[in-house]
DNA sequence: TAGATTGTTAATCGATTAACAATC
DNA sequence: TAGATTGTTAATCGATTAACAATC
């Protein structure tokens, strides 16, 4: 394994490396080589070697990759392979989205909290799961030792949440407010804008 | 304005550029500098002012740029100052959070048409809008000069969907289904997955 | 051995950033 | 004029891709 810095468009690929593999370990295949596992996800397979490279050598010159394997090399890279304590504040509708993702529960990973302000919220089931008041947002985190937040609340509360997660120990965020988060360097901080999506196939659009 | 090709990291950002000014707007700030602007939205001023440049000269030197003149060039750039019609295929949770997404109406789009296979969703409300038939989409599509699909199906049938509204005439794709589809080079794509924020967040934390 | 495919180096391409002349 | 900030060029940085030796 080299120490070269992994780039970041390698990181936001090995996900996409992982669910094909699943797939292609559940209709049993066995082997693949960069070019068919590249030919599946859109991108040339000189880039697949070149992602995996990063992480040591998965392949068989001559052969390919045996999809058992790299996937339980992934699967330990992406650290699928440890818990993480996931809490979710906004209990809206995205916020329900979410938690009954399948996505995720295929990946192994699940929601465990979810927080809301709105006292005809707390106290009920939410996807499954009971919706607890914010202001016992920083207990519950130090608690249960959670690591992952998940804000899904209006752009204008989205600062303070984060700030309350971080305090309370929160190493990583992944925020849907529409908003810039200023965040310590430290904090993993992943934005995903929804609106941006749409705008940007209107722009595509209005060009032609 | 110059004939160079746009980065598509610049489209990218114009969506923030724009809701920020949006806000800005919206607090009667009149004059705004590239520092400023980008400050709010965590770039560096060179880069406000680089991405801009491909569009034209909006600003003035030594004041910087005004808000209103900035936000009603960028409305155009977007295509935001047209109506785009809009249909979504999968009324689960995560296409009614679409459809009530507040910052699509802030941009003055929104989801016109909503389409589901499962007979007991057929014909009921859903986030104010009826669901159609999917197997009338094609019909629908044609019929109202729909341009915009949104994809929020289970993995399985995410292609044969995109292959339907294309062949209706829809122009551009937003896939939230995990998976890789096929479409024609002048078909606009954008994929939306999930899982993949969520699992990028897991690998950095595990890479402690 | 012959054919196939990896892992890696070097070349290319594209995006960001520093620097500064233009100009308000 | 002096101070500020744009628009743009050129330098830097980072990611992709082509090419090929290594090797199964």
């Amino acid at each position: 394994m080299k120490k070269t810095i992994t780039p970041t468009t390698t990181i936001e690929r090995l996900p996409i490396y992982y669910r094909c593999l699943q797939r292609l370990n559940k209709m049993n295949v066995d082997i693949i080589s960069s070019q068919e596992l590249g030919d599946k996800i859109g991108i040339p397979s000189t880039q697949v070697r070149k992602d995996l490279s990063y992480y040591g050598e998965f392949g068989r010159r001559g052969v390919g990759y045996e999809v058992p394997v790299l996937l339980k090399h992934l699967r330990k890279i992406l650290g699928l392979d440890q818990v993480w304590e996931v809490a979710l504040v906004g209990a809206g509708n995205l916020g329900h989205a979410l938690v009954n993702y399948g996505g995720f529960r295929k990946l192994g990973l699940k929601i465990d909290y979810v927080f809301d302000a709105d006292p005809n919220k707390i106290g009920k089931k939410f996807a499954g799961l009971k919706i607890h008041d914010v202001s016992k947002l920083q207990e519950v985190v130090k608690e249960n030792g959670i690591k992952v937040g998940i804000i899904v609340v209006p752009a204008e509360h989205a600062q303070s949440i984060a700030d309350d997660l971080i305090d309370a120990g929160v190493e990583a965020l992944w925020n849907f407010a529409p908003t810039h988060l200023k965040v310590p360097q430290e904090i993993e901080l992943k934005d995903e804008d929804l609106s941006i999506g749409l705008i940007s196939l209107a722009y595509h659009l209005s060009q032609d």
